[in-house]
DNA sequence: CTTGACCCTGACGTCAACGTCAGGTTCTAG
DNA sequence: CTAGAACCTGACGTTGACGTCAGGGTCAAG
């Protein structure tokens, strides 16, 4: 049985986010005698998931929802159709990710390309700025 | 030109939230004689991507960093460097992300397996919420 | 000229996931 | 037995991206 500070200290997080996480039903420990909490070696594989699932974006209480086996150790039907809304959540928001990511590393390569030795980089910056194919309009013209 | 509403709905935003860019430098307006705001075409697209970065965990420094086309028309050596600070961060989220998704779309193909008129799929569910792999521990007994 | 939709500037409220401080207890090493 | 590290329970503070309310202009229509 693990004391939090350790549980912390092996999961990557503050001893503050883990008496949180049981303050939101998220994780639970035993209790020595005079109150202090003892974990399984389990719980550090737990609190990763826990971030991980607050990474994706979720709040404690999708966690909670997505977590059913934390108390229940049960999935029912409702809870697999949340778990699917999550998941599906989750893949937006890995396409929003990729198309964000795809503007920025297009960005970069127009800079890259350019800063070497070229003169005004700035119209080729200013339309990767833009709206996917968009043409250019009044604003954001080239600083002259 | 349009008025703030109007760029307000065609991005899906409220009018705050374009008041609050500009006022964190990521929106720039012009002003009627009467102090209100009239926008570009152009500044719907800009929101739609100011959005994709805050869903990519971005703040709205970073995002201020990420568009520095947005004041100056030019990307530097070091803003490039951020730019690709910022676009592998976006990798390693995408990452946590799918693996975080992998675990998700397991518990339900477990659930969705056992659901139809399994007894117990317990086990098997608190399986799916362990870390990978693990063994059983004392923890999360089949709730009897 | 008045009604109503839209706009303006402050400025305080909110919510989540903790940080941090206060004031006190418990455990471990010497 | 004593110091110090680690733990406890409140409870208030923080940060980011807005929401919302107060109090007041603006403007096309009737």
């Amino acid at each position: 049985m693990l004391r939090i500070g350790e549980v912390a200290a092996r999961a990557g997080v503050s001893v503050r986010a883990l008496r949180y996480y049981e303050e939101q039903g998220l994780l639970e420990a035993e209790r020595t005698p005079s109150g202090q909490r003892r974990y399984p070696e389990s719980a550090v594989g737990r609190v990763r998931f826990v971030q991980q699932l607050y990474a994706a974006g979720l709040t404690s209480r999708d966690v909670l929802e997505v977590l059913p086996c934390v108390h229940t150790g049960v999935a029912t039907p409702a809870m697999i159709a949340r778990l699917a809304e999550q998941r599906d959540g989750i893949d937006r928001q890995i396409a929003e990710l990729t198309a964000a990511r795809e503007r920025l590393a297009e960005i970069i390569r127009i800079g890259e390309q350019y800063v070497p030795g070229g003169p005004d980089p700035s119209e080729a910056a200013v339309d990767a700025c833009r709206p996917v194919g968009r043409p250019a309009t009044e604003e954001l013209q080239p600083a002259g």
